[in-house]
RNA sequence: GCGGACGUGGUGAAACCGGUAGACACGACAGACUUAAAAUCUGUUUCGCAUGCGCGAGUGCGGGUUCGAGUCCCGCCGUCCGCACCA
């Protein structure tokens, strides 16, 4: 049917981007031209773009990121590989339920509704997905295999549970993320956050820490900022821990330092406010307890932190140097000490460590250098306003005198370790992944809290734990906790009555496995485990740089604590890497505030008003698009008047991937006028071309022989240019061989041939990009068969390499003329050729060139 | 403060190994077609001077290495990103 549409004259001449796409849809999906199965005779590639949040509606960025993974999938598949491209929904988190309460609709039906809408605009792309492996995972069927992956892990020793701090909202009886606390009050309610002590799931992922650094250094087709980046989240220091004695107590002070080299210049303890030594102190010091409450308020934002001033308070405690007599160091409640980092406790160096400084002149603490910068004099050298962290040698330090920083260390290593006092130590800045959520649309943690047994894990054959359906929102805390009867439950060991866990997983969890899910949607098992070990590692991840460490961590952890309790044989989820950069647009505004693109006009001069008052509009800069500048295009909009073979040009055309990208009306245009003219000169060209398949005319022009060089460079061009990622490069290479078959002479031996099969391989070219206007005119000029079966071309080496080749002349590196000559002329033949030029001849003015550098089909150099 | 990336026409950019800077586009200008506009097509478009071929300058700024530097090295300026009272 669709076909005689196409056949009738009008939709002939005229690009019909909506008829075309819809039919290619159709087609692919009925010849089930994306499904995937496992075939160990052909080589895998698992192409995966991150899976989307199901918001509402799909945003310019997914576009974007999903349009590269197309790109790259396609490509990968006409190669010859067996290519994985799966896509799922990321479906449980915290806006459905806030939706629940704004809008009193369920969390499950907002979110499922939400994903038959976004799965409709994904289609409209005409991404090569295998749709029936979509995964999403908030059903029952997806995270019933995280509860049992849980279980394997605490069998494996790395989940446990343990005290940890929360954002507690007293007026909602909730728990705030760090995002819903802004100055340090409820996002909702308003109310002042305090801190609480909550009993939570953590998964040991510090006991990946060394591996999980180490690795990096390995993940070669990654980013290097990415690396970088979790490199410095990791954050391994080496130093060494300190036993301090405590004066008139029993225990002793743990420090842990990287700076024991400057022990001989310390003139304070320091702890933090939620030390256990200051809580002890605090149950009878009112003061200090006002204090420490002080701290717990400010430390969750880092801005506040920042802004505060270095501030302690004196416990009246003394810490004994432990190589000193007789030396005190008075312990101080600081605010500028992190319970979480190291002991939570420091020993202050003022002289050599500029908050330790600050803190000493706040509180009239001696400060005493004990590294002497390399060219001053020990006699004279003072510390005034700023800390010395340089290098040095250190003095006024008994046995490290003399030492470098170095030295000193490890001389204090020994020291320690001797007598007693302490011993080398490695921190971490990563801490354990903290996986609880007292929020209702998440996994269910698969625990049971039995009064006789305690912690007791839901048995196998009780999994899933699923979700009640009958909750109810917008009351004070969590609704799995107030359900009257989803918690109650009897203990799987003694029978007696118990109640559930009523905390769900970080959504981070059901991220962190997904890609393997893909692999295989087994219905009794996480994923089959020959499955798996066909298509991972994912060969190429493409997603936002938002994600470089957290969920990208996450999942490298995952997969190892995976391959520990026996899913899998692999340590990295994810060979290869690509951060792509934001969509950006201009911002605009007047009196009233932000506005909308479609609400301002540009006039001729360039100036810009509104749409419908004509009032003048302030242009701002160009900024990722964002809901709060209202600076956004919304894909289904574009899609609706260019389609998404112009959309999706458009986002690979004048930017490199990983860079930022702005949006422009005037760019999504040129796309669109690039296809269309494509569409007429491939539609013209179908009435007067001879037919595909005829044989090659034995006699063919000069110019459709230099063309046929000009396709086979393209060919070249363009696959090396998508090897390396420069999609933008590609386009521009398929636009170049657009304008020459466009310009070829049609009437000459052979030419018509020739412009024929130009566009028959600029089609193939074009396919991963712009894949159903490629299908439909290659349909048109008679290809066979589906162009999605159709491999990617090769191109021919004789072709590729240019018979004359033109080299620039220089006089003293300063090009003076060009000259043409056969390819791989010989040094003396270049030599002479390029002493004949006029120009040349004018600039040597009679002189003998000193030297004359050849470099070969390149460029002549006559220095004199 | 620490770490990193980047800086090329009016704009997005290209130049992969040190070898003819500005490919491909957008915009602008001129012309063709048209009663007219849009669309389409053709041409010009780094800057300055000449405006005929030419001459000079030019990849943030200053220096260096080299026959030759957008590319390598040193110093500075600017923009953006990440991390952080991390002991």
């Amino acid at each position: 049917m669709a076909d005689q549409t196409a056949a009738n004259g009008e939709s002939t001449i005229r690009y019909d981007f909506r008829a075309v796409e819809a039919r290619w849809q159709q087609r692919w999906e009925a010849a089930g031209a994306f499904t995937v199965v496992e075939d160990p005779a052909r080589p895998k590639y698992y192409v995966l773009e991150m899976f989307p949040y199901p918001s509402g509606r799909i945003h310019i960025g997914h576009v974007r990121n999903y349009t590269l993974g197309d790109l790259v999938a396609r490509y990968k598949h006409a190669l010859g590989f067996n290519v994985l491209h799966p896509m799922g929904w990321d479906a449980f988190g915290l806006p459905a339920e806030n939706a629940a309460i704004e809008r009193g609709v369920h969390p499950a039906r907002w979110t499922w509704e939400n994903i038959a809408t976004m799965r409709g605009q994904l289609r409209g792309m005409g991404l090569s997905y295998d749709w029936q492996r979509e995964i999403t995972t908030c059903a029952p069927d997806y995270y019933r295999h995280e509860q049992k992956m849980f279980l394997d892990f605490l069998d494996a020793g790395l989940a446990y549970r343990r005290e940890s701090w929360v954002n507690w909202d007293p007026v909602e009886d909730t728990v705030l993320a760090n995002e819903q606390v802004i100055d340090g009050r409820g996002w909702r309610s308003g109310a002042l956050v305090e801190k609480r002590l909550l009993s939570q799931w953590f998964l040991r992922i510090t006991a990946y820490a060394e591996d999980l650094l180490a690795a990096t250094a390995q993940l070669e087709r990654w980013p290097e900022r990415v690396r970088l980046m979790q490199h410095n989240w990791i954050g391994r220091s080496e130093g060494a821990l300190i036993r301090f004695p405590v004066s008139g107590r029993d225990e002793t002070l743990e420090v842990f330092t990287t700076r024991h080299d400057t022990l001989f210049g310390a003139s304070f303890c320091a702890i933090a406010a939620n030390h256990p030594l200051a809580a002890d102190l605090a149950a009878r010091d009112p003061e200090l307890a006002g204090f420490v409450a002080e701290c717990n308020r400010m430390s969750t934002s880092e801005a506040e932190i920042e802004r505060a001033e270095k501030r302690g308070y004196d416990t009246g405690l003394v810490a004994l140097h432990p190589f000193v007599d007789g030396l005190e160091l008075p312990i101080y409640v600081a605010n500028f000490v992190l319970m979480e980092y190291g002991t939570g406790a420091i020993f202050g160096c003022p002289a050599h460590d500029q908050r330790d400084l600050e803190f000493a002149r706040a509180y009239d603490l001696p400060v005493l250098p004990v590294v002497l910068p390399p060219d001053a004099d020990a006699g004279g050298f003072a510390i005034g306003d700023e800390a010395w962290t340089g290098p040095g040698s250190i003095y006024n330090s008994r046995f490290l005198d003399g030492l470098s920083i170095d030295g000193a260390k490890e001389a204090m290593s020994l020291r320690l370790e001797q007598t007693g006092h302490g011993a080398r130590s490695v921190t971490w800045r990563l801490r354990d992944w903290g996986v609880s959520r007292q929020r209702y649309w998440g996994c269910p943690i698969p625990v049971i809290h039995c009064p006789a047994c305690g912690v007791v894990p839901v048995p196998d054959s009780d999994l899933p734990v699923t979700l009640p359906d009958d909750v109810e929102f917008g009351e004070p805390g969590n609704p799995l906790d107030r359900h009257p009867t989803w918690k109650h439950t009897s203990c799987p060991a003694c029978g007696g009555a118990a109640t559930r866990e009523t905390d769900t997983f970080d959504t981070f969890f059901e991220s962190s496995w997904y890609f393997a899910r893909f692999c295989d949607l087994a219905e009794d098992s996480a994923f089959g485990r020959e499955a798996a070990r066909y298509w991972l590692p994912v060969d190429q991840y493409i997603g936002g740089i938002e994600h470089a460490v957290l969920h990208l961590l996450y999942s490298r952890f995952f997969t190892r604590a995976l391959r520990r309790s026996g899913y899998l044989d692999i340590d990295e989820p994810f060979a290869g890497l690509m951060t792509q950069g934001m969509v950006c647009h201009e911002t605009y505004r007047d009196g009233s505030g932000w506005l909308f693109p479609d609400q301002v006009r540009r006039q001729s001069d360039g100036t810009v008003v509104t749409v419908d008052g004509g009032t003048p509009v302030e242009v701002g800069r160009v900024e990722k698009m964002s809901k709060s500048r209202r600076n956004v295009i919304d894909p289904e909009a574009i899609i609706a008047s260019y389609g998404a073979d112009t959309a999706r040009l458009f986002m690979l055309s004048d930017s490199p991937p990983e860079r930022d990208l702005e949006w422009t009306e005037a760019g999504i245009e040129g796309a669109f006028r690039y296809l269309n003219r494509l569409w007429r000169s491939v539609v013209e060209l179908a009435c007067v071309a001879p037919p595909h398949g005829s044989p090659r005319p034995g006699r063919i022009s000069a110019e459709a022989q230099e063309l046929e060089r000009r396709i086979h460079k393209t060919i070249r061009a363009v696959g090396e240019s998508v090897e390396r990622w420069r999609f933008n490069s590609s386009v521009a290479f398929i636009r170049e061989l657009s304008n020459a078959l466009a310009a070829a002479p049609l009437s000459g031996p052979g030419e018509a041939w020739m412009v024929r099969h130009g566009y028959e391989i600029l089609l193939r070219l074009i396919e991963p990009m712009t894949p159903h206007i490629a299908e439909e005119l290659w349909e048109r000029l008679g290809g066979e068969g589906m162009l999605r079966l159709v491999a990617w071309p090769s191109f021919d080496e004789e072709l590729v390499a240019d018979e004359l080749v033109s080299i620039a002349v220089q006089v003293n590196g300063r090009l003076r003329g060009t000259i043409h000559a056969p390819r791989d002329s010989s040094e003396e033949a270049v030599r002479q050729s390029a002493l004949e030029v006029s120009n040349v001849q004018r600039y040597l003015d009679g002189a003998e060139p000193r030297r004359i550098i050849v470099v070969p089909n390149r460029v002549v150099n006559l220095v004199v």
